[in-house]
DNA sequence: CTTACTTCCGTAGTTATGTACGGAGTCAAG
DNA sequence: CTTGACTCCGTACATAACTACGGAAGTAAG
């Protein structure tokens, strides 16, 4: 194993983990790192376990978990909390379902459009601008709940 | 039809066109609707040409465009420019199919992470808190390239 | 004419996830 | 002992799409 850190500095550890220094510092105000002591003088030292917890919050975050739910992650982090985190993770996926859905819908209206577009013939007007203008079947209507970054608030106000 | 304004003030507007009003003046400072004059006196009068470009700011949001490429689309509001339009809703086609392929990806891992929670036995550990730990079957690694908004820029750095 | 509601306009705040900057202190090499 | 790289810390900036605020001025009702 090359991941055999011990008492390692920052920037040593910021490299190892793949991330910019400053996202630690910036994991470290949010409370998703602690703060180690500095063993030595005035500079803090890392170790293996502070990689494992950054690669922890990468892993979730390609998830689609937010930070603030990776934080409630991390309290779960003993492993005796199966029902609450398996909780959590069923909310998630919820969310990426329903976020699925919405993109199978704006995928279905989209390529309905470029279709009109490229089908038409001695038209004046674009099929795609013209359907942008009166919106009739546009009505996507994206769910907007919480959960994964989605389009800003959606609803089908029309 | 209801949608019969003439020189109504703005107030009465962003209602029709079910925004905020702020957001009207939002758009109007992003160029995305243009500040009528004052007919009357030091107040603007709206008609019902600007509910229809509102109309058309919150389909094409629907439909994953940001306000800048929204703003693009505009431009090409005469409905002559069909190559360029249709163009733009190709390139965001191919945006929202990225997206659903990085989401189905979540979507197998959280939900293979949730079955082995449920299906665990007597294991001490939460299999999904450990598998965040090592993060070795979480490679979801999202194309995370223009387009939709997304997670925020994950690459697959392990 | 007064009161209450709008409008106008500029500016600042919000959320999420970082990134960057500036100055002071520290550490190791030469 | 000096130089250069690194660390620490607080603060500011970046992005997208709004949302809110404050104060002056206009407008409508009574
Ligand atoms: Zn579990
Ligand atoms: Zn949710
Ligand atoms: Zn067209
Ligand atoms: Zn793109």
């Amino acid at each position: 194993m090359r991941t055999n850190f011990k008492n390692v500095t920052i920037g040593v550890f910021a490299k190892a983990a793949g991330v910019n220094v400053e996202t630690i510092r910036f994991y470290q105000r949010k409370g998703l790192l602690s703060e180690p002591d500095k063993p030595y003088g005035s500079i803090r030292r890392y170790g293996e376990a502070d990689v494992t917890r950054v690669r922890f919050v990468k892993s979730a975050q390609r998830l689609g978990f937010s930070l603030d739910e990776i934080a409630e992650l991390l309290r779960l982090d003993d492993g005796t909390h199966c029902e609450e985190a398996s909780g959590l993770a069923e909310h998630k996926l919820k969310d990426v379902r329903e976020k699925m859905a919405d993109l199978a819908r704006m995928e279905a209206v989209l390529s309905e459009l470029v279709c009109a577009c490229h089908s038409r013939k001695g038209n004046v007007t674009c099929p795609l601008i013209a359907s942008l203008q009166d919106g009739a079947n546009l009505a996507v209507s994206v769910q907007s709940g919480h959960g994964l970054t989605t389009q800003p608030a959606l609803f089908s106000e029309f």
